[in-house]
DNA sequence: CTAAATTACCCTAAA
DNA sequence: GGTAATTTAG
């Protein structure tokens, strides 16, 4: 059998594994994906049933690829292999087991913002105080809960939950989640952690369905299983309980999403849960150069308490790894840019070779103009994703009331966009009268002349519910895409989009028709949906619920020709030729929110850990001077990570390569510290009055008297722009006229 | 009720 | 430096 003369020994045992709990203990560019892959044709060939295979992946992209690949080796059975995210797969099953739990089948999904805003409600309804109830804090309480199996009323009961809110004076969030959780299965509704928690709350009330599962995944493969929290892993562990057949791939080294929920305990769990396993450690790295597997060890020999295991590599020696040391962001970007383009042309590499790697999407601007400046195509992932833009989102949200009106965030999202006189007074007391008599707010507008409302008001809702209804008629005979297009049309959305004739306008009206593309494709799509399942029908529902959970990286679409710009956590599972990790700083990487604890800053080195090893032939590691953060110019210092590398395996370029190092004579610790952490003074700015206190100018009017830091005194002669951009017009007694942006200037106004 | 102006909050990461 | 909520003017 050929396949398995590819393997090594090791990764080869792991393959031949058939019955039995296995865990792979895979370090980076060890060949996980391969062992993976072959596992599940090596079943397949010892007569196993594909349908028999459930295979979780960590998005929907690696198991449309896996499958691909398999069915390359294995022909078109392999079509028959159950794949997919936890979360597509579970949504899958709740979509068809749903109705048991009193879900409807068209369940909406709701994303973060949907769960926020409901929280938003909930706690003004409640009359607390939103200085301490911020949505994102107790979506978070909320999410933790869920992803530990707790219910609202286990929530309530459990010590420690209770007690943490109670000593952050938010006692109240207990109850907030009793009303969250009530108002979201009103709506229908099931927000990213439901799709975990109802998929446990659906085996554990109902064993034949249990049972079903169990029977038809005899077989179930985990990959990233060091990210999956509480709640997915005893999913998995009931599903697996009888056949046993379990086998889960990893690496603990790798642990980057702790925030979610995901907890280590789950591997030191799953040895203990079963005792049979076998394990195998995947150390050889056939992915990246000696260097590169150097630096990556020695960055995480730093965390306590790791696996055992050695991560080496029989690649060659490769160049040592860069760091630049730059002036500002926009220097940083420019090198990075500039560099790019001489491995282009010395080197011949291609764009699609270059990945630039970042710990927060915010970085991605400066980069972005500096490729754009170039010329160099590159693509996005993550960040103000496609499905997350407002035009894109409001077409979606037609179609989730259209689909499932008792939706109540996609209703108040879309009642009055565009704007057709129902507004906010008529919203609120809809919402009274809707939670008085324990109906949906559709309910209430649908039949709004039940109520006490004047005509205008009365006639306003019932046009909206009247188009609303005729297209909720055309569901069962009209697909996803006929809908769409009516609708979009319909609702006023495309020709308001259409008549924005300012180049974001422009831009949102090709986002919009590209939803409305996709939504094309997904309907003319023959027989297979982009998870590479058969699709059941071409109706609205299917298509929301997997739009609703599509990633980024999912994005078929995307260029793959061109430089890649993703944040580190995005490039989890991915590898490219060369490597710029930028903004090398304290309070950026490793983030600020992690400075507090030590699982946290581990938690970072991770991050750095599994950024490095994305690397194949060169790793480039940059920080920078300055950085303009919040709008406002910050002086970071370098990364505690630069500082934590042996020296001799890095080639610094930028200003801190200075031949004239003045202090100690031995190997230095580290070689930046020639130059010392000293604040750089910027040189452009002359300050003429160190004493200047500028005031606030946003109250700033013509005629105003005021004194400028540099110019000295002048008078307003003319406001332009709005805010935050507002210019001023100002001619000072001794360099005449100056246009000043004021959200820089530093102005004293002269009484 | 709408549209414009202003303020508030935000920046980890993401299904 | 950007968006979303809130306030204000009409």
């Amino acid at each position: 059998m050929s396949y398995l003369d590819e393997l090594n020994e090791i990764q080869r045992q792991a393959v031949e594994h058939i019955e039995g709990p296995l865990m792979i203990i895979a370090g980076p560019g060890s060949g996980k994906t391969r062992v993976l892959t072959y596992r599940i044709i090596h079943l397949m060939n010892q007569g196993v049933d594909p349908f028999n295979i459930l295979s979780l992946t960590f998005t929907n992209k690696a198991a449309r690829e896996m499958k691909k690949r398999i069915e390359e080796i294995a022909g078109p059975e392999a079509r028959n292999l159950y794949t997919g995210t936890f979360h597509s797969v579970f949504a899958r099953l709740l979509r068809y087991h749903g109705t048991k739990l009193g879900y409807p089948s068209n369940f909406s999904i709701y994303d973060t913002q949907d769960s926020r805003s409901l929280i938003r409600n909930i706690v003004k309804e409640m009359g607390l105080n939103d200085k301490f109830y911020k949505p994102s804090v107790v979506h978070g309480r909320i999410s933790k809960a869920k992803n530990q199996l707790l219910t609202p009323q286990q929530y309530a009961a459990n010590m420690n939950m209770v007690t943490e809110d109670e000593t952050s004076s938010r006692p109240q969030i207990k109850e907030i989640y009793k009303h969250y959780a009530r108002r979201c299965f009103q709506s229908g509704a099931m927000d990213f952690d439901d799709l975990l928690l109802k998929m446990y709350e659906l085996l554990s009330k109902f064993p034949e369905v249990l049972h079903q599962l169990q029977h038809q995944f005899k077989y179930v493969m985990i990959d990233e299983f060091q990210d999956t929290n509480t709640a997915q892993y005893e999913i998995v562990r009931k599903i697996s309980a009888v056949h046993q057949n379990i086998g889960i791939v990893g690496d603990d080294a790798q642990s980057i999403y702790a925030f979610r929920g995901a907890t280590i305990k789950n591997i030191l769990n799953f040895e203990m849960d079963y005792p049979d396993l076998k394990i195998y450690k995947l150390e050889q790295n056939y992915r990246s150069t000696k260097n590169i597997v150097k630096i990556a060890n020695d960055i995480i020999k730093r965390n306590s308490g790791q696996l055992d295991k050695t991560i080496w590599t029989d690649n060659i020696e490769g160049p040592k790894i860069r760091v630049y040391r730059n002036a500002s962001e926009n220097d940083e970007a420019k090198n990075v840019a500039n560099n790019i383009q001489e491995e282009q042309v010395r080197n011949h590499y291609k764009n699609r070779d270059f990945a630039i790697l970042y710990r927060t999407n915010a970085q991605s601007r400066a980069i972005e103009d500096a490729l754009r400046m170039r010329n160099i195509p590159y693509t996005v992932y993550g960040g103000t994703s496609f499905y997350q833009r407002k035009e894109v989102k409001d077409i979606l949200a037609y179609l989730r009331v259209i689909s499932n009106p008792k939706d109540e965030e996609a209703l108040r999202r879309i009642v009055n966009l565009p704007t057709r006189g129902i507004g906010n007074t008529t919203i609120q007391k809809c919402t009274i009268i809707a939670n008085e008599s324990e109906i949906s707010l559709w309910n209430v507008l649908d039949n709004i002349q039940l109520h006490q409302f004047n005509s205008r008001v009365i006639n306003a809702v019932a046009g909206f519910t009247t188009m609303i209804n005729s297209f909720i008629n055309m569901l069962d005979t009209k697909d996803a895409y006929s809908i769409a297009a009516g609708i979009a049309k319909e609702s006023g959305l495309q020709p308001q989009l259409y008549d924005d004739k300012t180049v974001e306008g422009l831009s949102r009206y090709e986002n919009f028709q590209e939803l409305l593309n996709s939504i094309k494709a997904f309907v003319e799509a023959d027989e297979v949906d982009t998870l590479g399942t058969m699709v059941p029908d071409k109706q609205l529902g299917t298509y929301l619920q997997q739009v609703s959970l599509l990633t980024d990286s999912d994005d078929n679409k995307k260029k793959d020709e061109a430089v890649k710009l993703m944040t580190v956590h995005a490039a989890k599972g991915l590898e490219f030729p060369i490597v710029y990790i930028v903004g090398m700083e304290e309070e950026l990487f490793p983030s600020r929110m992690s400075l507090g604890e030590r699982d946290g800053i581990e938690e970072e080195r991770r991050l750095f850990y599994v950024a490095s090893t994305r690397a194949e032939k060169k790793l480039i590691l940059s920080y920078s001077k300055c950085r303009i953060r919040f709008g406002k110019l910050i002086y970071p210092e370098r990364s505690r990570f630069l500082d934590e590398l042996n020296p001799f395996d890095l080639e610094i370029i930028g200003e801190a390569k200075k031949k004239t190092a003045p202090r100690k004579t031995t190997a230095p610790s580290n070689l930046f510290s020639q130059r010392s952490r000293r604040k750089p003074t910027p040189s452009k700015p002359v300050i003429a009055d160190p004493n200047f206190k500028p005031d606030d100018t946003s109250k700033l009017v013509v005629g105003q008297q005021v004194k400028h830091q540099r110019f000295g005194v002048g008078t307003v002669n003319e406001m332009e722009g709005n805010q935050p951009n507002k210019i001023a017009t100002i001619s000072f007694e001794d360099v005449g006229d100056k246009r000043i942006l004021l959200k820089f200037a530093k102005l004293q106004i002269i009484a």
